[in-house]
DNA sequence: GCGGCGCGGTTACACTCCGTTACACGGGCG
DNA sequence: CGCCCGTGTAACGGAGTGTAACCGCGCCGC
C-alpha cells in the first residue's frame, strides 16, 4: 500500500477553497514522492493544491508511462470519474493541501459556491490539457521542451539575481513521460537549448531561462 | 464568419440534460461540415449531442492541426474556459443538440441539478482525454489507429449481416490530425490491418472489424 | 572520514519508424 | 467530359529512439 500522510489530520478537509492546513508530507529532502491516490481507487476525495508540485500519471500494461500533468499551487487534481481515480497522484514535494469530499460532487447543495468552483477547475484543467494535447500530436522534441519550460516559467518562474529561474523538481524521466519523448533526448534538447544561449543548467533541477523570447519562438515552432 | 446553423431556433435552449430539439445542420451529403464555435470566442452555450458526431480541434499559428476529440451522442462539447472557448467545434454530420446557456457554469444555484450533470460530463471529457494522451504520447502509429478503432467501435460499432461494423464520418486527414499522424501512415496502417484480416474495408468511411480481440491487443501493444 | 557502490543524468552511435515527397487512381461536381 | 479533391501506394530521408558507455554525486558500510 502507498504512504498515507503523515501528522493526522494529514490533509485539511474543508469546504472554503483555500487555504487549507499545511502537511508536511516529507521532511527529508531526497525522494519526497508519496502517493496521493492510484488509478481505479474509488475517491473519496480531491485535492485543491496550496504548495508544492503533484504528478499525475498513467502507466499501460505493458509499464509505458505517460504524465498527464503537473499539477502546481491553484489546481485541482484527482478528479474522480464514475467515483474512481483514473490516474495516479503523486507529490513530488512537500506539500499543503486541501481536501475536497468527493461526494460535493453529485451533491452540488451541499455547497453551491464550492460546486462552481470545482467545475470551474476542472474546465481549466480541459483548456491546459488541450494545449498538451498539441506539444504531443503536433511538436517537435525541441518545440515540446520549449514549451515545458515556457509553460513552467510563466507558472512557477522566480527572479534571482535578477534572472528568471525554474526549479524542476521532477525527474527527467518525469519530463520524457511528460513531452512522450525519451530520457536521452531530452538532455539532448537541454544542452543544446543551452548551447544556444537560450537557458542555462545551474543545478540538474534549476534552470534560468535567459532568453525568453527565444524560448517562445521556439515552443512555438517559428 | 462560419455558418450559423438553419432553420432556426437552431438548437433548442433547454435545461433537461436530454434528449433536445432537432437540429438539421446540412441535408446535402457532401460537406456537412458546420462550424459551431471558433477558440476564442466569448461562450455564450455548450453544446449536448444529441445525434451526430462533432469535431473538436485547435491550430497553432504555423497551421498544424490537433484534434482534440469527436464528440459523439451523450457527450457534452464546448466547455469554456474564462468565458471563452478553447478551440474550434464543428459538425461531421447533421447533429441534433441541446445548448445549455454558459451562464449556469457560474450560477449553480439555477440549476443544480444541471449543474452536477456538467460537471460530470466534464469529468468524464478529462477521463477520455488521459487515454487520449496515452495513445499520443506512448503509442505507435498502428497501436494508435488500433486504439481509434477499437474505441470508436465499442462507442458507435452497429452489427451488419452479423459484422461489427464501423462508420468514420471524418476524413482520412481528421483521424491523422487526431491521431497525431499524417494520411499517408493512417492509410499505411490501415491498409496493414485489412492485410492481417483484422478489419474491413468496405467503402472509405466504412470499417468492419473482424477480430475486435486482435485490435484490442494491437492497441495495448501486446 | 573515506572509499565503494548505485542511481540518475549525459553523451555517442547505429538503426528504425514515420514523415516527406512524388505519383497514380477514382468519384463528384462543374 | 475534364478538373479537382480526397485517398492509396511507393521510395527515400531524417528526427528521434535504443543501446551502451561514461560521468558525477549522494548514500552506505567499513
Amino acid at each position: 500500500m502507498y504512504v498515507t500522510l503523515p501528522d493526522a489530520p494529514a490533509v485539511s478537509t474543508h469546504a472554503a477553497p483555500l487555504p487549507g492546513r499545511l502537511v508536511q508530507t516529507t521532511t527529508s529532502s531526497r525522494r519526497a514522492e508519496t502517493a496521493l491516490f492510484r488509478a481505479g481507487d474509488a475517491a473519496t476525495a480531491l485535492y485543491g493544491i496550496a504548495a508544492g508540485v503533484v504528478r499525475l500519471s498513467r502507466v499501460m500494461e505493458n509499464g509505458r508511462r505517460q504524465i498527464i500533468a503537473f499539477g502546481y499551487p491553484g489546481d485541482v487534481v484527482g478528479f474522480p470519474v464514475a467515483g474512481r481515480h483514473t490516474c495516479d497522484g503523486d507529490t513530488l514535494t512537500p506539500v499543503r493541501l486541501v481536501a475536497y469530499p468527493a461526494r460535493i460532487l453529485d451533491c452540488p447543495s451541499l455547497d453551491p459556491d464550492l460546486h462552481a468552483y470545482l467545475l470551474d477547475a476542472a474546465l481549466r484543467e480541459i483548456g491546459g490539457m488541450q494545449d498538451h494535447f498539441l506539444m504531443l500530436g503536433r511538436k517537435s522534441a525541441t518545440e515540446r521542451v520549449a514549451s515545458f519550460l515556457s509553460v513552467l516559467a510563466r507558472r512557477a518562474g522566480r527572479q534571482v539575481d535578477g534572472r528568471l529561474t525554474l526549479s524542476l523538481p521532477m525527474s527527467r524521466t518525469d519530463i520524457a513521460d511528460f513531452l512522450g519523448l525519451t530520457t536521452e533526448t531530452v538532455s539532448r534538447v537541454l544542452t543544446h537549448l543551452r548551447q544556444c544561449r537560450v537557458i542555462g543548467l545551474e543545478t540538474v533541477h534549476t534552470v534560468t531561462v535567459d532568453s525568453p523570447d527565444a524560448l517562445d519562438c521556439i515552443a512555438e515552432g517559428r
